[in-house]
RNA sequence: GGGCGAAUGGCGGAACUGGUAGACGCGUUGGACUCAAAAUCCAAUAGUAGCAAUACUGUGAGAGUUCGAUUCUCUCUUUGCCCA
C-alpha cells in the first residue's frame, strides 16, 4: 500500500487555504467572535522549537473554535524591532532594515510550513513605518493626557561603549558586552506615568479569573502595594533644615530608631556640594548600579553629617543623619529611617558606623530580656522597650497604634505606597520607533504635529559610532516647526511599547487614520486567548494592560480595559545537553549514540559528556531546527510530537524517539483511514453493534473537554487510545455508524493533524458540512456498570451489573462473588457503604 | 530570606467535585514474518513471593481527618520558578 506522502499533501493543503482565504476573518456581528493570539516574534532569523510550541497550541485552539462556528480572528506579526538586529548589523556591516527583513520572509515561509490558520492579510510588522506612525500619535495623545512626561533619572552606564543598559544586560555589574564596570549616570529620560494606574493596574487583576493565578501574583508583587506611614523628622544642626520626611511600613519599630539615611539625591545634599568629602563618596556611590540586587549585594556605606534627627516618638532621643548608598531617591522620599535590630540592612550598616542597636521586637517564645545579636530580628512577634506600644503584636496591632499616635500629633501619616515605578521608556538606540518630539533653540519641548507624522528612521547610516547613532545624523535631526527651527529628540521608544497595542493593530491592519478602529476593536477586543511564554508574565502583559488604561483615560468610547481575558503560558522545550572532551558545547546533530547512553561524537568518534536537559538555546548549541524536523517527518507529526509527551504549561523534553513515534502513527493512521474508506465504499453490513457509536460519543465528550482545559497531551493519548479501538472494530461495525462515527474522529483529530485529517475528510465526508461534534446523551448513559467491591477501603473485586441496581440486590450479587464469598466465610459485615454505580465499601470485623 | 508551584514504574506522563493508581506513549523483553536485518504485527512490562491462580507492598518522608487519601490538613526533605 502507498504510504502517506505528507510532502506534497502538506503543501497540496497550504496552496488551498492560501488561494481560498479560508482563514480570513471580517467583522460579523451575527456570529461569535473568538479573538486567538499568540505572542508574536522577534524576527531573530529562523523559528525554533518554542515558536513550533506556542503556535501549535494556539493553532489548535483556533482551528477548533472555528469548527465550532465561531468568527475566529487568529492574526500574526513581527516584534521588528530591538538590538538584535542593530547588533548583527553592526558585527556585519549590514542594514538593520534589511536584516529585518530577511528574517521575516525566512520566518514566514516556515511558520507557513507548519501549517497554522493565520489570516495573513493581516500581517504587521512594528517596525513600519506604517505601523509606528500610529504609536507615535499615541505617544503625542498621552502626552497631552499628562501621562507621559520627561525627568531626570540615574541609568546603567557603560563608560566603554558610551551607551545606556537596560538591567538584564548587567551581568555582576558589569557590561554584558564590553565587561567595563556599570556606573550610575543621570540622564533625561522620557517616562510613562504608569505608577497612575497602580491601583487600577491591581484592582483588575480580581478580574481576570482566566488568567493563571501564578502570574497575577508576579503582577501583584511587582506592582507592591504597601501600608505604611510617612514619618516627619525634626532635624536640629548648623544647615537651615529643620525637618526630613521619610516613607516606612514599619513604624512600630520607632523606638529602635538609631539613625537615618538619605540618599546622596536628597535636596539636602545642596548644602554639601563642593565639600571634597562628599563628592568622593558621592562618586563612590555612582559606581553601584540601579538594580535591587546590585544594590543590596554592594557593601553598605555612608556619610556621616554634623545633622541630628529627633525621634518623633520621643524628642530627647537624637541620632545621626547619613547619606547612605543604599537609599535611592525615587523610593519613599529618598529618605529611610534605621532599625538595625530588625532590618539586616540596617544592622550590617550600624555594626559598621557603631551605632546603637535596640531591640524592640521579640520573638514570642523568648521573654522580655530578648537582645539581638548576630543578625537582626525580622519576624513577627511582640513589642518591647517600645512604652505605650509594648505588648503589642507587631506588625498589625503595633503598626496600627504607632500611625495612630503619629497621626494625633501630627508627626505623620498614614500612606499607601506602590514599589511599581513609572516606565522609562527612552532608548539611545536607533532600531526603534523615534519619539515625536523637537527641542527649539530655548530646548523648550515642541511636538511634532500630526499632520508631520511618521518620523521615519533615517536609512541606511553608519552604526560604527560611539553611544547613540541618531545624535550623529546632524541633517536628520533638523526639522521645522510652525516656523521654529528644531532639532528632533534622537532617542527611541523601548521595544516594549511596541508590543503594548499590537494586539489592537490587528484588529484594522489597514486602518490609516488611527492605530485602530473604534467599531473594530468593540467587536473583536479582548483577546479571547492569548498564549505566550511566561517569560513576560510581568513587563509585557503589565504594560499592555497599562496601555489600555492610558488609552482609555479620559476618552468614554473605549471600553474594552483589560486586552487579555484568557492568559495560557506555555513551557520551554529542552533537549540535553552534549560537551566534547574539551569542555565545548556540541550540538545534537554532531552526535550519535547506538544505546542511547553513551555518546559520540559522528566526526572523530570520540566520547561526549551528557549534560542535563535544558530549554533549547544557541549558547548551549541544544537546538534541534524546527525546519529539518519538518522536511523529515512533516508539519503534522511535528505538531502532533510537540503537544503529545508534556502538558502545554510544563516543559517539554525534545526526544529523537518521541518524534519518530508520531511520525508512526500519521502514518499508521493513514493505513487505517485507506482500510476505512474500503469497507465505507464497498462493503455493506448492517448490523446493531454500538460499540462505535458508545466509543465516539465518549471520546467526543471526554476530548473535548480535555481541550478546553488545555490538556493538549492527553489529546494525543485519546488519539492512540482511538487508533487502537478502530483497528479492532473497523470489520464489525454497521457501515452506516462507521461513516458516522470515523468522521466524527476525524473532524476531532483536524485541529492538531490539519493536513493529513483534511485529506481523509474529503474521501470520506465529500461535500458534507464540516463542524465540530456534539456527544448524543443516549448513548452516553451505560446499561451496565462496573462496580467496585471494596472490604474495608481496599479494593478486592469488581462486577459488572446493571445499572441503578437497588441496594438489596446489589449486595446479594456482591456476596456471590467468588472473591468476596471466600473473604466473608469467617468473618462478619457490620457497615456498608455505597456509592451508586460506582462502588460498595463492606467493613468487615 | 520571602512568595508560588512541583514530587506517581526504567523514562515522559494519566487519574472527573476524596471512590478501580499507573491511561497513552517511549524504552525493555519474548514471539510472528524474513536466508538475515530494518520496517511492521502480536504479547508481556510497578515491586516482592509463587509454575500458577493469587497474596502482600506501593503515588518524596512522617503524622492526621475519613468507611476510603495521588487528591484534604499539618510537619519535614528535595526541587523548580519569581521576587530580593
Amino acid at each position: 500500500m502507498d504510504r502517506y506522502n505528507f510532502k506534497s499533501t502538506e503543501e497540496k493543503w497550504q496552496k488551498f487555504w492560501e488561494k481560498n482565504k479560508t482563514f480570513k476573518s471580517s467583522v460579523n456581528k451575527d456570529k461569535k467572535k473568538f479573538y486567538c493570539l499568540e505572542m508574536f516574534p522577534y524576527p531573530s532569523g529562523k523559528i525554533h522549537m518554542g515558536h513550533v510550541r506556542n503556535y501549535t497550541i494556539g493553532d489548535v485552539l483556533a482551528r477548533y473554535k472555528k469548527l465550532q462556528d465561531f468568527n475566529v480572528l487568529h492574526p500574526m506579526g513581527w516584534d521588528s524591532f530591538g538590538m538584535p538586529a542593530e547588533n548583527a548589523a553592526r558585527e556585519n556591516n549590514l542594514d538593520p532594515k534589511e536584516w529585518t527583513e530577511k528574517n521575516i520572509s525566512t520566518m514566514k515561509t516556515q511558520l507557513k510550513k507548519l501549517g497554522l490558520s493565520i489570516d495573513w492579510d493581516r500581517e504587521i510588522s512594528t517596525c513600519s513605518p506604517d505601523y509606528y506612525k500610529h504609536q507615535q500619535l499615541f505617544f503625542l495623545e498621552l502626552y497631552d493626557k499628562g501621562l507621559v512626561y520627561r525627568k531626570e533619572n540615574y541609568v546603567n552606564w557603560d563608560p566603554i561603549d558610551q551607551t545606556v543598559l537596560a538591567n538584564e544586560q548587567v551581568i555582576d555589574g558589569k557590561g554584558w558586552r564590553s565587561g567595563a564596570q556599570v556606573e550610575r549616570k543621570k540622564l533625561n529620560q522620557w517616562f510613562f506615568n504608569i505608577s497612575k494606574f497602580s491601583e487600577q493596574l491591581l484592582n483588575g487583576l480580581d478580574g481576570l479569573s482566566e488568567w493563571p493565578n501564578k502570574v497575577k501574583t508576579m503582577q501583584k508583587n511587582w506592582i507592591g502595594k504597601s501600608f505604611g506611614c510617612e514619618v516627619d523628622f525634626k532635624i536640629e544642626g548648623d544647615l537651615p533644615i529643620r525637618n526630613i520626611k521619610c516613607f516606612t511600613t514599619r513604624p512600630d519599630t520607632l523606638f529602635g530608631f538609631s539613625f537615618l539615611a538619605l540618599s546622596v539625591d536628597h535636596p539636602l545634599s545642596k548644602h554639601f556640594e563642593g565639600n571634597p568629602e562628599f563628592e568622593k563618596f558621592k562618586n563612590e556611590c555612582s559606581k553601584t548600579g540601579t538594580t535591587e540586587e546590585s544594590i543590596a549585594q554592594a557593601e553598605k556605606i555612608g556619610f556621616k553629617t554634623i545633622l541630628q534627627a529627633l525621634n518623633p516618638m520621643d524628642p530627647k532621643i537624637k541620632v545621626p543623619v547619613y547619606f547612605a548608598n543604599f537609599v535611592l531617591m525615587d523610593y519613599g522620599f529618598g529618605a529611610v529611617f534605621g532599625c538595625p535590630a530588625h532590618d539586616q540592612r540596617d544592622f550590617e550598616f550600624a555594626k559598621k558606623y557603631n551605632l546603637n542597636i535596640k531591640t524592640v521586637v521579640r520573638p514570642k517564645d523568648k521573654n522580655n530580656d530578648f537582645q539581638v545579636k548576630d543578625d537582626a530580628y525580622v519576624g513577627d512577634g511582640l513589642m518591647i522597650n517600645s512604652f505605650f506600644l509594648d505588648g503589642l503584636k507587631t506588625p498589625g496591632e503595633a503598626i496600627e497604634k504607632s500611625i495612630d499616635y503619629l497621626t494625633k500629633n501630627k508627626l505623620g501619616k498614614k500612606k499607601i505606597n506602590f514599589r511599581l515605578k513609572d516606565w522609562g521608556i527612552s532608548r539611545q538606540r536607533y532600531w526603534g520607533c523615534p519619539i515625536p518630539i523637537a527641542y527649539n533653540k530655548n530646548g523648550d519641548i515642541v511636538k511634532v504635529p500630526k499632520e508631520m507624522l511618521p518620523i521615519k528612521l533615517p536609512e541606511k547610516i553608519n552604526l560604527n559610532t560611539k553611544g547613540n547613532p541618531l545624535d550623529h545624523q546632524k541633517n536628520w535631526r533638523k526639522i521645522k516647526i510652525k516656523e521654529q527651527d528644531c532639532i528632533l529628540d534622537t532617542d527611541t521608544l523601548d521595544t516594549f511599547v511596541d508590543s503594548s497595542w499590537y494586539f489592537l493593530r490587528f484588529c484594522s491592519p489597514k486602518n490609516n487614520e488611527y492605530g485602530f478602529d473604534k467599531d473594530d476593536i468593540k467587536y473583536w477586543m479582548p483577546v479571547d486567548q492569548y498564549i505566550g511564554g511566561v517569560e513576560h508574565a510581568i513587563l509585557h502583559l503589565l504594560y499592555s494592560r497599562f496601555f489600555m488604561q492610558a488609552l482609555g483615560h479620559g476618552n468614554q468610547n473605549f471600553i474594552s480595559l483589560e486586552p487579555f481575558q484568557g492568559l495560557f503560558t506555555q513551557g520551554m522545550v529542552c533537549h540535553e545537553t552534549y560537551k566534547d572532551e574539551d569542555n565545548k558545547w556540541v550540538s545534537p546533530d554532531e552526535v550519535f549514540s547506538e544505546n542511547g547512553k553513551d555518546f559520540f561524537k559522528i566526526k572523530d568518534k570520540k566520547k561526549i559528556l551528557v549534560g542535563p536537559s535544558e530549554s533549547m538555546s544557541k549558547s548551549k548549541k541544544n537546538t534541534i531546527d524546527p525546519e529539518k524536523i519538518m522536511d523529515q517527518f512533516g508539519a503534522d507529526a511535528v505538531r502532533f510530537f510537540i503537544l503529545s509527551d508534556s502538558p502545554p504549561e510544563k516543559d517539554v523534553q525534545w526526544s529523537e524517539q518521541g518524534m519518530l513515534a508520531s511520525y508512526k502513527f500519521v502514518q499508521k493512521f493513514w493505513i487505517l483511514h485507506k482500510r476505512i474508506n474500503e469497507e465505507i465504499n464497498n462493503k455493506k453490513r448492517n448490523n446493531k453493534d454500538v460499540n462505535l457509536t458508545i466509543y465516539t460519543n465518549k471520546l467526543v465528550q471526554k476530548y473535548t473537554s480535555s481541550l478546553e482545559k488545555f490538556n493538549m497531551n492527553v489529546l494525543i493519548a485519546y488519539l492512540h487510545e482511538t487508533y487502537n479501538f478502530l483497528i479492532k472494530e473497523i470489520e464489525k461495525s454497521d457501515i452506516k455508524d462507521l461513516k458516522e462515527n470515523y468522521s466524527k474522529i476525524l473532524i476531532l483529530m483536524s485541529p492538531i493533524l490539519p493536513h493529513l485529517v483534511s485529506e481523509c475528510l474529503t474521501e470520506i465526508k465529500k461535500n458534507e458540512n464540516i463542524a465540530w461534534p456534539t456527544p448524543q446523551k443516549e448513548y452516553l448513559e451505560e446499561k451496565y456498570v462496573n462496580i467496585v467491591i471494596q472490604i474495608n477501603g481496599k479494593k478486592k473485586s469488581l462486577i459488572q451489573i446493571e445499572k441503578n441496581l437497588d441496594d438489596k440486590i446489589l449486595i446479594e450479587n456482591v456476596k456471590k462473588d467468588k472473591k468476596i464469598s471466600n473473604f466473608l466465610e469467617k468473618k462478619s459485615v457490620f457497615k456498608h457503604i455505597i456509592v451508586k454505580n460506582k462502588l460498595i465499601n463492606l467493613i468487615v470485623k
